[in-house]
DNA sequence: GGGTGACGTCGAAGCGCTTCGACGGGGGAC
DNA sequence: GTCCCCCGTCGAAGCGCTTCGACGTCACCC
């Protein structure tokens, strides 16, 4: 193994002088960092990770935890890792894996071993155990949706409330008047994320805004509760021509149901969705839909990190804006 | 932070004699173990990793590189990291994620930097350009999938081979005298996998063990292929009562195709298919299949690495027998 | 022309841990 | 009873890096 005081010789210089050439802390004359940077070159010279992060209390790796919990969406959980691997080797970091299973211990472990300089906490929940812990620490961290009381932590995800809204502002914009939200099962209403409640808010305020007569149904995750549901909407809402779905597992046998009961899509009824992007292109009728913006979130997830890391100021909340994407399954509504 | 000299002078000990009650190097008496570990426990004492790594030259983490290409299956691949990390974490590992995209150099770097102890890397091609680097680094490496020469290295996956004569088996056990393999795409058979072309052989040779006659078809991932396939095969092959597909994205269409065409599945067809079970489940029909055994591929791939850091033997390539579950989509030939 | 910084570099002191050699004491072998 | 060896423990020497204080040099100012 090459350390640095082969370099330093190597380059006619001290140890430190190397150090400062890679660090950049202290000036060094552009001959000098030439030589260095030469010798580094030609020695194939990497500095010791550990020796560095022992001298240097930094180990440039962040933690990242990922959910495991039945129900989440496994790609978007994955797109969203890998953006924050790319984002933390954009700024020199490495990112150490855990699993929610290792719970508050893993935290405590990587944060007390110094394995970690920060965290990345995904799948947060209203009241997440985890929580004081992430106060507690000394380590900056980042989690991935809002808690009940999110002050003092660094939040971040899609901002589900204006996603509530953008769907509702499209299809008013298409000029219809009567529109209902489909939503999860009802159990997620009560749950352990607020985040389906702020899209039914959002819903809801954007059609009375809008002037726009509205209904919320939630609906569990079987194509038979979609079918009843569409029947339902139909036999009690004559008039509707817009809905908005956020319940992934029904989205397809949704359409099929409204279809069999003679509604074309978009013809009849034009319908909008919350879920990713592949589903929504994958269907016979493309949807027009908002996904979360998993990229997105992940590198703005390592920019705060590393905004933390380096004692500057970082806003509590940031909300993603909503991307609405037009597919086939929205339609001016036809005045028929 | 508290150190081991803290841990010594509240135990009464010297740093070293509380280092080998940790790691069990050196005899410890009971009564001074018992001490050392109540000053642990009292004080919270952890190791710091860096210093750590620096000192015993082992980080305790390894590397997971996972795949970026298109066409892999992302729950597999997620499923698969959880289980490493799960496994590593019985073996006191941490694991470090890197993406495919780092390549050759990200491997070096953690390597060279001694970030890592290990690396497992997912999604190995038959000709992969990381394996002259593998067997260079002097990391233990163990990679998932079969490289063309895979001598020197050490490599875990499914036995697709078997995979392909399990399916036969359970077939030709059923009394199925003429059978069909519906393949990947074109493709696959040239390209940088081998296990496509392993199912074909098994596939082929216990068909021929059997005495049964089989025919092997290649098929594009799209509904209209599909049904294509379908078609030619009921003209081409009257006699046909079972086949396997290995294929996921045509395994729906398919099976709808065959209906369409008049076989019911399975009084008439049987299917077996090579694909993850959550979706052999979902299906109208539940297929009877062989899943990649992602989780128990994750703990063998710790356990191997574990193994080799110990200076133990492990063997170059391991195959993972396949296990075939049941479900309605096979059936005993009827001999109307 | 001497004082004063700023610049560029060096040496040395750790960072917290592991490990090696050494050493005292007690038990077994003779 | 003596010798030897092993058990249990200690002290010290690093592991490879960062960082702090110090120092020499040169340019510039009054």
């Amino acid at each position: 193994m090459v350390k640095i005081t082969d370099v330093a010789r190597h380059a006619g210089v001290s140890p430190s002088t190397v150090s400062y050439t890679l660090s950049g802390k202290r000036p060094i004359s552009a001959e000098t960092r030439a030589r260095v940077e030469e010798s580094i070159r030609e020695l194939g010279y990497r500095p010791h990770a550990g020796a560095r992060a022992l001298a240097g209390s930094r180990s440039n790796v962040l933690a990242l935890v990922v959910p495991l919990r039945a129900g989440i969406n496994v790609p978007v959980v994955m797109r969203f890792a890998v953006s924050v691997v790319t984002a933390a080797r954009a700024h020199d970091q490495d990112v150490l894996l855990l699993t929610q299973e290792e719970g508050e211990e893993g935290l405590r472990r990587v944060a007390d071993t110094a394995l970690v300089d920060a965290l990345i906490v995904m799948d947060v929940q209203l009241h997440d155990p985890r929580l004081p812990l992430l106060r507690a620490l000394d380590l900056p961290s980042v989690m991935i949706g809002f808690p009940a009381e999110p002050a003092g932590l660094t939040c971040i995800d899609l901002d589900f409330r204006a996603a509530g809204e953008v769907c509702v502002e499209h299809l008013a914009a298409l000029g219809h008047r009567v529109v209902a939200l489909i939503g999860s099962p009802p159990e997620v209403y009560v749950r352990q994320t607020a985040f389906a409640q702020r899209v039914v808010q959002g819903f809801t305020e954007a059609a009375a805004r809008n002037g726009l007569r509205s209904s919320v149904h939630p609906c569990e995750a079987t194509p038979a509760a979609a079918r009843t549901v569409a029947e339902q909407l139909l036999r009690e809402q004559p008039a509707l021509t817009g809905v908005v779905v956020h319940n992934e597992a029904v989205l397809e046998p949704l359409i099929d149901a409204f279809e069999q009961l003679g509604l074309r899509v978009p013809g009849d009824l034009s319908v909008t969705a919350l879920c990713p992007d592949e589903l929504a292109e994958h269907l016979r009728v493309p949807v027009t839909s908002i996904a979360i913006p998993s990229t997105e979130v992940g590198e703005r997830a390592v920019e705060l990190l590393t905004r933390k890391l380096a004692g500057l100021p970082v806003p509590d909340t940031t909300r993603l804006p909503p991307r609405l994407t037009e597919r086939a399954s929205t339609a001016r509504r036809s005045l028929a």
